[in-house]
DNA sequence: GATCATAGTCGTCTGCCTGACGATAAACAG
DNA sequence: CTGTTTATCGTCAGGCAGACGACTATGATC
């Protein structure tokens, strides 16, 4: 086969996937809407779309997510901007039986956002809420209950990637409203690995970090309790020392 | 727009890309081959090539993989199999300017593979070498000299990823033998991190570390020095507690 | 208003890991 | 036999993390 040959190569449909994530009393949520076509008509899956003739693949996926959400994809590459959410490329799935109808490859991204009023329907969704990803992640052992196309692992891919990306960069302050407690933040990492902090140690070690958290100055009472500090995130996306998930 | 409207979708070429790396006298190199056709003729380039109709997408990296080296690509879901190379998915590159001729989205794979004899041509390529990645993007930046389409930045990517991943995982083994010892996987770190290491204290640390390492009973003698003793990668593919890349 | 519950913040202590580096061992080259 | 190279073992001090005690500042309840 002679690669790039202009007049011979299968033609394939590429669409964007979005595992956008939040945490919502003290749980982590994915978006996923009802799809109102078939195949899987009626089954949650995960927002997405085809890919323009002339559109950038992040593009693409900032495009998917202000249809579906509202929201405004945050580019690392043009800092300042924070009322947006957090995107990035998560992985890309081609399976040739991934889709019944014809070969799809689906770009998935990773969308992390802070807590959302409510979800609002896109044009072709009959639906969109947010739901835990740990029933999304249980309803998928059930072969007929869980997501449609192989949403579940692309699901499961982009929580792995979460949970992992949160210890080592400062991400975890996406999943903040611009101003946040140490509290707060702790209740993120809480609620993405699944596990207790203890609140002494986290503040020491979140506020010993480097250009982690920079005082906003106020201090809020929202959470009920002494009132606390409010921080906004700091420059720095690296961590280092990193945030260390407690073993199992 | 109706997402999965399978009646208009925008057709595009979907490629594989192969970030292939290896470490060759205490350097770490890549996989480039010569271009043998417009645009870019003459050029070097990661060995790449369209995905077929009926190919999953790892099922084509490894194929291109294997006509390009001979290199027979190790799957992590089929343990047991260590004679070929580490591969995975790294990203996805979909800029609708990328390629002058079409759209074109290439799904970038990283291979990790020991040092090998010597590279073989592939079909479509008139040559075929390793080539130190300092080189190749050092190279990058004067405008004419790089490598074809955005090439350059597919492998700092990849350069990137590997740097970071050895870290957290065992991966550095992929770079090794078989059987090897602790000097020669310290060279390794040396060589993708571009610094010098303490060899006692490496020594202790991945002699240290539970799983990274198993005996394999022999000594070798092949680097000059004490006969040093032999060892084989373990089960373990993350490093608990990690390496850790020295600061800058 | 006293008391309680809740949350935040500051310290202390101990064990482990790391980096710096000394010392010894086992091969080969001259 | 001596120097060179590489491997391997030990030692020591500093830093960070987990466990946990103590205190503070708010709202809720009686």
């Amino acid at each position: 086969m002679s690669p790039y040959d202009p007049s011979a190569f299968p033609p394939f449909a590429v669409t964007v996937d979005l595992v956008v994530l939040t945490v919502r009393r003290h749980a982590l949520c994915a978006l996923v809407v009802r799809r109102g076509e078939q195949p899987f008509q009626g089954r949650w899956a995960l927002p997405g779309g085809f890919v323009r003739a002339d559109e950038d693949l992040a593009g693409a996926a900032a495009r998917e997510l202000s249809e579906e959400t509202g929201l405004c994809a945050h580019d690392p590459a043009v800092p300042g901007v924070d009322n947006g959410a957090h995107l990035e490329q998560l992985a890309t799935y081609g399976d040739p039986k991934r889709d019944p109808r014809m070969r799809v490859v689906s770009v998935a991204h990773l969308v992390l956002a802070p807590d959302l009023p409510a979800p609002r329907a896109g044009g072709d969704a009959n639906g969109a809420r947010w739901a835990p990803v740990d029933e999304l992640l249980a309803a998928g052992d059930q072969a007929t209950a869980g997501l449609a196309f192989d949403h579940a692992r692309i699901l499961g891919d982009g929580v792995e990637r979460a949970r992992s990306k949160i210890e080592y960069s400062s991400l975890a302050t996406a999943f903040c409203p611009p101003e946040f407690t140490v509290g707060e933040l702790r209740r993120v990492y809480e609620a993405v690995w699944g596990v207790a902090l203890d609140p002494r140690n986290f503040h020491r070690k979140v506020t010993g970090t480097p250009g982690f958290l920079v005082p906003a100055g106020g201090t809020t009472t929202r959470q009920g309790g002494r009132p606390a500090q409010l921080f906004r995130a700091g420059g720095a996306t690296l961590l280092n020392p990193p945030m260390l998930r407690p073993e199992v």
